[in-house]
DNA sequence: GCATAGTCGCC
DNA sequence: CGGCGACTATG
């Protein structure tokens, strides 16, 4: 039943006519079958055929299955696998079950018949290939699949047990003069650390030793020698490569210790492919490829070679195996994501709070800010000018998929990377229910009507609560009120606490900031900010200045006609601004914010 | 001006 | 060491 379907899922894939050029991925589990039916056929082969040391795997080997999700829409097209140009030529490397017959030997093999039509074929154009497994598989399939399986079973196989850990680790240049780590396995934790291991599975009684030669390939197929360079224990001074040799029936399982992946500068790039071509590294015989330039060089593959010397002194090899792609943590292309924190996590249902998010590096062509709920998701939304230096991003919340929610929604945000769809650890946010008054119109109306707006500043200056009032940045088209968007992050939920605003000890403080924050938006009043290197503690600065209260007064500018939502461009705020802002969350309430020097102190985006 | 590649050096 | 941030160079 297995290969049945198998076989309709690679009809589907026009596998079987030859003219399958897909990402690997998608079809990486029917290759993996067609691998083992293949291998299966190839064991009926006749006499074995001698191998070389490390025998060139052919062009024609079925990928190894990686099963990474989805595929990297991002890869360029000229990183595109295509296995071998479909049509005319036939490459001279590419020899079809050759290599499957010098997998087999005689040992335990030979009783086995040889298939029909497997053992004569010697091509090796894209077309015949695919139709000299078509006509495989359905032989097989009379045979039954039991049998066939049974012989897979049998066949001594090197697996990888424990793949490497895909990302964490840096690439180290050369110049940096140090060790280049190892290589961790991907169950590794902190107590308990393993490494990649391989392990040589089926029939090994008659095995004397084999002998695993690791090197590095590219992540896309087909797979080429990597330049990076392998460093480390039983990794030949500058080979680039490691060796190692055991007996399996001692121990089946071998774990590489001290693997560490040693980039090479781009200038180096071809000496070092050269070197390996010099040492006889290119598992899948690709040749002098084309398309060096495209390398991806922020990624690579292991690629075991085995080779084994049985009783008698007969050597004998298997197919290439690779392990999952490793990538550079230094690259932003590939590396982990992370949301570090967001300045509040709580906002109306109908969405459109702006938030600002500080996160690791990421690519702000290549990023997307995921709300998600149960079945429900949905975008935050930004422009790329929204993405500051790579590290922090200011977007608006998208609405909640129910507006008449009566209670909290707590939603999970993660960072996705379009390209690869990986994603963030999650943190936390929380749809509240529609406010029928979400700009306190009514209020404020009646705030207004109480006191003038000179007499408001004059309170402002001398209440003591509001001394200790962080600078609120203005939250435009926000539908929250100002009590909320003042006090939105609750400590302790989640990471976002400390990042979050203090809550309020009074009400004449919440009243006073909403003030500022009107004041805040209006264009002018922000550009006197700008210009005059505020203090960012607001009220401190009206403190201190004996100008301040005057600047105010001297204000010509209607309260209600700038008030009002307008469209906040992020990438108008400066560093200082941002600055200010992320300097304003890390500061405890504690202190006191009225010092000047502290003030100071808070510049530089570089404290980021 | 911005992002990536390559280096340096702290903890 | 080794993990990391940050700096400088390059494109």
């Amino acid at each position: 039943m297995v290969l049945k379907d198998s076989l309709n899922a690679m009809k589907d894939m026009d596998i079987l006519n030859g003219t399958c050029e897909r990402e690997p991925s998608d079809i990486g589990e029917t290759f993996d079958m067609l691998e083992e039916i293949i291998i299966a056929e190839g064991r009926r082969s006749g006499p074995p055929l001698p191998g070389p040391p490390l025998p060139p795997a052919d062009l024609c080997q079925p990928p190894h299955s990686h099963n990474q999700g989805t595929s990297r829409q991002r890869s360029s097209p000229s990183s595109h696998p295509v296995l071998v140009s479909r049509g005319t030529a036939c490459q001279p490397t590419c020899t079809f079950p050759q290599p499957l017959q010098q997998s087999c030997t005689s040992r335990g093999m030979a009783s086995v018949p040889p298939p029909e039509g497997v053992g004569s074929s010697t091509s090796c154009s894209r077309r015949s290939r695919g139709a000299s497994r078509s006509c495989n598989i359905t032989t097989s399939q009379s045979r039954g699949d039991t049998e066939i399986l049974e012989q897979i079973l049998e066949k001594p196989k090197l697996v990888v047990v424990e793949e490497p850990k895909d990302r964490g680790m840096r690439f180290r240049y050369e110049c940096e003069g140090r060790s280049a780590g190892s290589i961790l396995g991907v169950s590794s934790t902190e107590t308990n650390k393993t490494q990649p291991a391989i392990e040589i599975q089926g029939p090994i009684d008659h095995i004397k030793r084999v002998t695993v030669t690791v090197s590095l390939v590219t992540k896309d197929l087909p797979h080429r020698p990597h330049p990076h360079c392998l460093v480390g224990k039983d990794c030949p001074n500058t080979s680039g490569i490691c060796v190692v040799s055991f007996n399996p029936n001692n121990n089946r399982r071998h774990s590489f210790a001290n693997l560490g992946i040693q980039c090479v500068r781009r200038k180096e790039l071809e000496l070092s492919l050269q070197k390996r071509r010099s040492q006889n590294i290119d598992p899948f015989q690709t040749g002098h490829s084309k398309g060096i330039e495209d390398m991806d060089m922020n990624a690579v593959r292991l690629c075991f070679q085995c080779e084994f010397e049985w009783d008698d002194g007969r050597k004998d090899s298997l197919s290439p195996v690779v392990s999952n792609p490793i990538y550079d943590k230094k690259a932003t292309t590939t590396s982990q994501l992370k949301i570090s924190c967001l300045n509040m996590n709580r906002g109306p249902c109908t969405g459109k709070t702006e938030i600002y998010m500080l996160c690791d590096k990421v690519q702000k062509d290549d990023i997307e800010i995921l709300f998600r709920r149960g079945s429900w998701k949905a975008n935050g939304e930004f422009a790329q000018s929204d993405v500051h230096r790579q590290i922090a991003i200011v977007f608006k919340t998208p609405p909640y998929q129910e507006q008449d929610i009566t209670e909290e929604k707590e939603v999970s945000v993660v960072l996705r990377r379009i390209s690869d769809q990986m994603e963030s650890e999650p943190v936390n946010f929380t749809y509240l229910p529609h406010n029928p008054d979400p700009y306190e119109v009514k209020r404020k109306t009646k705030i207004k009507s109480n006191l003038s707006f000179r007499d408001k500043l004059c309170v402002t200056a001398e209440g003591a609560p509001a001394a200790e009032q962080p600078f609120h940045f203005p939250q435009p088209q926000t539908m929250m009120s100002p009590d909320e968007s003042l006090c939105v992050a609750q400590p302790g939920s989640s990471d976002l606490g400390d990042m979050g605003y203090e809550p309020m000890d009074s009400n004449s403080c919440i009243e006073d900031t909403a003030l500022l924050n009107q004041l805040l938006e209006i264009p002018e009043f922000r550009e006197m900010l700008t210009e005059q290197s505020f203090s960012y503690s607001m009220p401190s600065g009206l403190e201190q200045g004996p100008d301040a209260s005057s600047m105010f007064a001297n204000m010509d500018v209607n309260f209600n006609q700038n008030f009002g939502p307008y469209t906040e461009d992020f990438s108008r705020l400066n560093d200082w601004h941002f600055s200010m802002l992320v300097n304003e969350n890390q500061t405890p309430q504690s202190e006191p914010q009225s010092s000047p020097s502290e003030a100071a102190q808070v510049k530089t985006e570089q404290e980021l």
